[in-house]
DNA sequence: GTGTATGCAAACTGTTTGCATGGAC
DNA sequence: GTCCATGCAAACAGTTTGCATACAC
């Protein structure tokens, strides 16, 4: 079934909704993890076999610029993209501590970068895609 | 200059050396950062000209395998590699801590991904090249 | 009616590979 | 002498773009 008016609307916000671009949402809402735009493509042709590839990454485009989708990451050469059933991602305290500024081996760490990987609560309650 | 017999020997390993992987040994030395494969190959050609792409890329992947390079993460969609002039990377205890498994706001943090920057203890006292 | 999304194919970027030749060991 | 590294160009994968047409607003 594709997606309804109001979870398209809300999801593209300002740009326009066509029924592919529903498609496309119910596609990443059946996905349910992390996928590439190359896994999506594939689960958007199980939908409508001729909605184009270039759609496909225009719609993406789209969608991460209205943050309902993140880039979360990337594997193989492609980059991961992911929606949380449960919402935005919420950026609010980073959990995480360097031990040391600097460390036992005497390597002085001078910038970091952390990519969490988990389930938000309405998912984790469900037990429902895991990234 | 071309770097030394011993210094291409103990980057390279077990594989081959040749007067290529030579320039290309001293222009990652003289890269001193992270860099990528077509940083590196720029580096080379403003050494010799006419040393090819897959050379450069062949060569990377040599030196990868022999541990004197690191891929260090990616910046635009290429892969960034260095070295640290100190050696090797120590893969000692994971200076991170996660806070609480179970965040405040009720994400269930079930993986991790940390990628560090900073400088060897070398590098760090002589106060060269940061990444 | 205006402007944006579509579909197709071609272009582009970063990277890899096939093949004949030259050179390291 | 045997293999591996080279150089070139072609192949590749993922992604973007140009263009004419169709459709959301």
């Amino acid at each position: 079934m594709s997606a309804s008016h109001n979870d398209a609307d809300a999801a593209f916000g300002a740009a326009r909704v066509s029924p592919q671009r529903r498609e496309i949402i119910s596609a990443v809402q059946e996905l349910a993890g992390a996928f590439t735009v190359e896994d999506l493509g594939r689960a958007t042709h199980a939908r409508d076999a001729h909605i184009g590839t270039a759609t496909v990454y225009r719609a993406v485009a789209a969608l991460e610029e209205s943050g309902w989708l993140e880039r979360v990451g990337e594997r193989d050469g492609s980059t991961l993209f992911a929606r949380c059933d449960a919402g935005r991602v919420e950026v609010t305290e980073c959990p995480v501590v360097i031990s040391a500024a600097e460390n036992p081996d005497g390597f002085r760490i001078t910038r970091h970068e952390v990519t969490l990987y988990g389930l938000c609560p309405a998912c984790a309650a469900s037990g429902k895609g895991a990234v």
